[in-house]
DNA sequence: TATTGTTATACTCTATAACTATA
DNA sequence: TATAGTTATAGAGTATAACAATA
C-alpha cells in the first residue's frame, strides 16, 4: 500500500505547472524576453523550423505566430530564411544574438528547475521523471525537440 | 538502483507544465473564459478574496488585476464588495453565474487532468502526487486554497 | 506619510477574417 | 483550387507611472 498523498493528484499537477510557469516568467524577464519569446528561442535551439510546424508546436494560429516572429525579428533574435524549393514557405532561424540569449535563458531555466528539486533524493527525481514520461508518451507527440510544448 | 528515466528531469517538468497549461486553455475556451479568468474564478471558489491577496496569488501588478477584475465584472462573473472597516479595500466575490461557471470549469479541468493519468496505476499516481508535494511544500506558501498558483 | 486601489498609456499576445503569392 | 504566410482589426493581458481616497 502506498501512503495517501497530501495533495490530490490534479491539484498537485496544477500547482506544479504554475510553479514551472513562474520560473519560466522570471527567467525570461532576466533576459528581457517575454515568456513567449523565450519559448520560441528554446524551440529553435535545435535548428531552423518552419512556420507551420511552429504553429503546431506552440498551439498558435498562423497570424499570431507571424506577430511573434515579427517582434522577435525586430529585436534581432531570429531571422526568416527562404531556402526551400517552395517559395511560399519560410523557416525561422536564430541569429547569433538569439542563439546566445536562447542558450542563456534555457540554461537559466534548467538551473532554476533543478534547484526546485535540490532537496529531493535523486531516486525521487528519477521517479518523478519516469512517471511524467509515462503520461507524456501517451499524450504528446514525439519530436525529439527539447522543450517542445505539449501538442503534436 | 532506479532505472534511468527517458526524459531529463527538467525537460519532464517543462513538458508536463505545457500539457497542463494546454488543458487549462482548452477547458477555459469551452466555457468562453480566458485562462486568466478561469484561474480567477477557481481562486474565488473558496470565498471572497481581497485585491492585495489576489495580486500575490496571481503574481500580478495591482493595475493588471484591476483590469482583469473589471472585465470579469463586466461579464457578470464577479463583483466588488466593500464590507470592511477600511474603506480603501474591496473584496472580490463570485456572482451566482461566476459560481456556476467556475465550478463547471474547475470540474472540467479536474476531469481532463484525471484522464491524462487514466492509464497510470493508482500507485504511480499517488507517487507522483507525493513527490510533487515534496517540491511544493518547499517552494510555495501554504494557504489551503485550491489551485492557488505557485507564489505566496 | 503610507497604503489601497484606479486611471492613463504603451506594448505584447491572441484570434478571426480577408488577402497575396505560390503551387 | 489549395496551401503558406501576411495584413487588418479587435480585444485581452500586462507593466510602469501618476493619481485619488482613505488610513
Amino acid at each position: 500500500m502506498t501512503k495517501e498523498p497530501v495533495l490530490r493528484f490534479t491539484e498537485a499537477l496544477v500547482r506544479l505547472a504554475h510553479l514551472v510557469q513562474q520560473v519560466f516568467v522570471d527567467v525570461s524577464k532576466e533576459y528581457e524576453l517575454t515568456p513567449q519569446q523565450a519559448q520560441l528561442l528554446c524551440l529553435l535551439i535545435g535548428g531552423p523550423v518552419g512556420m507551420t510546424e511552429l504553429t503546431r508546436s506552440l498551439h498558435l494560429e498562423k497570424s499570431s505566430l507571424t506577430g511573434l516572429v515579427d517582434r522577435a525579428e525586430k529585436r534581432g533574435l531570429v531571422a526568416r530564411t527562404r531556402d526551400s524549393h517552395d517559395r511560399r514557405t519560410c523557416r525561422i532561424a536564430l541569429t547569433p544574438e538569439g542563439e546566445r540569449i536562447g542558450a542563456l535563458a534555457h540554461d537559466g531555466m534548467t538551473e532554476r528547475l533543478e534547484a526546485l528539486a535540490r532537496e529531493l533524493p535523486q531516486q525521487h527525481r528519477d521517479l518523478l521523471a519516469s512517471v511524467i514520461g509515462e503520461i507524456l508518451t501517451e499524450h504528446t507527440a514525439q519530436t525529439g525537440r527539447a522543450w517542445l510544448p505539449s501538442g503534436s
